[in-house]
DNA sequence: ATAACTGTACCGATTGTTCGGTATAATGTC
DNA sequence: GACATTATACCGAACAATCGGTACAGTTAT
């Protein structure tokens, strides 16, 4: 089994159960790999796991939501696609977020600046849309702010409630940001 | 010792790690108990030190969030109380949210429908004070949920960000819900 | 033949939990 | 008042199970 697969299936379980309430034992189930195996793929252990993960979900994210935010489309037309983007990223809302996720625990000690440092990145590149449509740099900053505090509060609320509609709505109203 | 110091001094440390990341060895630690006196308190164990904590921080959230949305004073007053209230209750942002730390991995399993209910009262007790102010219900409901979901949004970015700002800021704008 | 990969068996440490027992203070009995 | 009983609070030590992690021999593919 290639490294990529093994990721694949072991993005599910992290998601689900955090860090520290992931164990080997899940992941090899998970992968169908025996621990060795999971030692060769990664050496690091857990530790290494989990930061695979987090890259392999990060460059997802960057490639699924950031990256069609930086093209020539009128800024209308990227926030709604970041709409849609999110939608798939974050399976409707059934998904947690992982930096969110991971800020928990011992996990939050080695994964607490890289997590910041991409939750800074939507941020800006957001910021970077309202500002392209002619909103002024330190309310775009606000909004942009707003805008991902909803989506992570959805998110919340989804999982708590077992209703999807408040991701919904967050992202149908996701265009007001441009007034 | 009593119990309700007991349940004080174990509280940080399930809101810091989550249920998963929580060690009887660190509860021990943090009350100055040995594991065994744990359990003469608390005989159901970790998942019974857990329930406890979940009571009493619900039942300190009532009473000092939800109950003063419930007295005479005018919705204005109620929704700037209920703002300065949170404040308290969330410490400006740097505690996180139980309910949303307790809706992971095993601990979902058995605090999934509690943790439902009480956001659900806190949503309906919300939406009540606006429909008191004259808001049509079905708009109140969406403006409740809003509220909450930045609220929640908040203290996710609080925590990843390092910075108790995005908190601020969403106590501040909440009257804006009564338009 | 060589390197990449994987299964079996195992390690020490720690997990949540329980047992047996102690110290103290309150309560009941004479 | 003196003595036995009970209840409460606490602890050291040990429990089985599982944790994350390793050693190593065997398999597979090239």
């Amino acid at each position: 089994m290639s490294k990529e697969k093994a990721i694949a299936k072991i993005i599910p379980v992290f998601r689900q159960y955090g860090y520290e309430g992931t164990t080997l034992s899940m992941l090899s189930e998970a992968t169908g790999l025996g621990k060795a195996s999971l030692y060769h793929h990664f050496p690091q252990g857990k530790k290494g796991m989990a930061t695979a993960v987090m890259e392999y979900v990060g460059s997802c994210f960057s490639d699924t939501v950031l990256q069609p935010l930086t093209n020539k489309d009128k800024p209308t037309a990227k926030i709604q696609a970041m709409g849609q983007n999110l939608r798939e990223f974050y399976r409707d809302g059934r998904d947690g977020c992982f930096l969110a996720i991971m800020s928990f625990g011992e996990a939050d000690n080695f994964f607490h600046d890289p997590a910041k440092q991409r939750l800074q990145t939507w941020i800006d590149t957001l910021t970077q849309v309202l500002i392209e449509a002619e909103i002024e740099p330190e309310r775009a900053k606000m909004r942009s702010l707003d805008a991902i505090m909803q989506i992570q509060g959805a998110l919340i609320l989804v999982r708590i409630l077992d209703d999807t509609a408040p991701f919904e709505r967050v992202i149908a109203n996701l265009s007001k940001i441009l007034e």
